[in-house]
DNA sequence: TATGAATGAGCCTTCATTCAT
DNA sequence: AATGAATGAAGGCTCATTCAT
């Protein structure tokens, strides 16, 4: 028998975002993913139970390397400016350098669908950022604040940019990135 | 005549919203939308020439709305700290208000479909932003930086927020916005 | 507006009794029922809900039919000899003439999808039958038996008998009908 | 080998007719057979050609059990009564302790697939009861018929009997049994 | 021999859209 | 203008069957 081929769910997960992200979600169908990852439609069904599970496992696999993104392994987390701006860039590189993944989860996070596994998902959604934020906060390194409302002042806005950029095409200069990471880092700074 | 037939259009408008927001993108179909909206599905084609056609007009028509919601009428729009501030407030309440168009504006600006109307829209998408901004800048009230990324730092992290809650189903208390507030302007302000 | 075609319901019974007695169970598809009944695949899921109530429905249409086949219009159930013949001949007559509705009845009968259907109608299956058959006990015209036994007495048989006859294609002369009723009513008469 | 062969061969009849009967024919999938049987699918494609193969072979087997089961080793089938109501009672007995087995063919002698198969089977079908039947109209036991008549007027009702208490879950008592046997004797004998 | 992996064909069903009233 | 009826095309999924080990 042939052996079940690990890296062929991979492949359709890349096929599945591609084809998501040029054709939409209503233009994705299974066979139009299955061409792409030069596979069988049927075969498709043989490593998920059907669509919805192939959809939210992708979301899953995506959101949790999106997670890792942050912290490069080996990197000191103690609170300071410069941490911040290191899990920044990281975060910024991993996105456009993961454009398609990204734009992905995006447009999927705000899916009735998805909500489900979203909200069970975020709950141990990041304790290292928890960790971090309460530390900077006691250290009085950054404003006392929810934190989600840390997350969002710092990240929001580069990501925002980051998905209006991949429409028209162009790119951030580093000096305009240093720019937008002191503003957000403004904004959250004790 | 002209009246009933404006009054028609949107009620599919508003149909089509909460159909799409139920059921996904995917589980929107012209006949649901259709029984939502308490028409046969075949009159929604006299207003529209096919499904495209009734999304796009759709979220122009939301994105209009949205784009005006930033201005009260008669207000004045001289930079200052409390113009910022009521733009933002009023976008605050605009999205919290009408949630269902924002969460489905959103989730359609990243879907290829709308891309090209999004692309044309932006050009003329917020004159009076252009305005406001450089004299702003002018004036030295805020940072020399490009108008995308002021919009972003003002904008992005409480419209972040509301999708956030919006799943989460909780609600940002006046305390709580006002400190957002300040954070966000403290990343654009001189 | 086209007006809901009431004989269609008919076009697309005959169609499936067509198809089904032609290739079996497992080789009628709805799209082959819908071009033998000169429809779309989709026009029958405008009157059924799906292929599971149609063949329902269908099994309850030939059934009611089969129940009504026994009695003539107007025709007298005093319990004798003749009227158990009429009944009989009556029979005889509607399962040969309409052979492929019995077939499709006697081939689905036993098929579990249709069982429960089969149980919750046996129950209203033949007051008139209960009728006359305890009249006729009543009368010492037929045995003490149970009605089953009575009614599986006079008719398998027969009903046996045109089954394999429409397999060999054979047909039964008069004379030879005459002698299985009088055969058949020997075994019930007292 | 040859011995387990045959027993696998076994296995997999014996899990068609469970799976067939418990989920009707276009329930079931060569997969389901084999997973009730205990092997791949893949393997049922050594010991048949295909799907319709396999049925068709299951069907002769089924049949020819039942062919024997009328007539016990070494019994004798002098015309008389008492050799009627033997060969009548093992019949009866047979198809209720293997009530799956005859649900199965019973199901499938009206099917398309089958009849061909039917047809050169009913050939050689009981020439013990060919024999038997001639020899007991000669000796004037029996009325002068066909034979096939005479085979449905004895056997028929009681066959009937049963599947209809398949459904209802019922049994016949002794008494009763007797009872049928006498009234379906009493229908061919002189 | 035995089997898990793979697949083309086909099935049931729904959809966007058009037709006829 | 409005709509129920109708449908070709397509979608998700399963199946009988074959492949490769």
């Amino acid at each position: 028998m042939r052996i079940k081929d690990d890296e062929k769910v991979h492949r359709i997960y890349r096929a599945a975002i591609k084809v998501i992200n040029r054709e939409g979600f209503q233009g994705s169908s299974m066979s139009k993913i299955a061409k792409e990852a030069n596979v069988s439609a049927a075969t498709i069904y043989l490593y998920f139970d059907n669509k919805d599970d192939m959809i939210n496992k992708l979301y899953i696999s995506t959101k949790t390397k999106l997670g890792k993104s942050y912290f490069k392994e080996g990197s000191e987390l103690s609170p300071s400016k410069s941490t911040f701006r290191n899990i920044w860039i990281n975060h910024y590189q991993y996105i456009t350098e993961n454009i398609d993944e990204y734009v992905f989860q995006e447009n999927f996070s705000n899916c009735p669908l998805i909500q489900q596994v979203e909200k069970k998902y975020n709950m141990d959604y990041c304790p290292t950022f928890e960790e971090l934020f309460e530390t900077a906060k006691a250290t009085k390194l950054i404003l006392p604040m929810d934190n989600d409302f840390i997350y969002s002042l710092l990240f929001a806005p580069i990501s925002s940019l980051v998905k209006k950029n991949k429409i028209s095409g162009n790119e951030i200069p580093m000096n305009d990135l240093i720019q937008i990471f002191e503003s957000s880092w403004r904004s959250i700074s004790q």
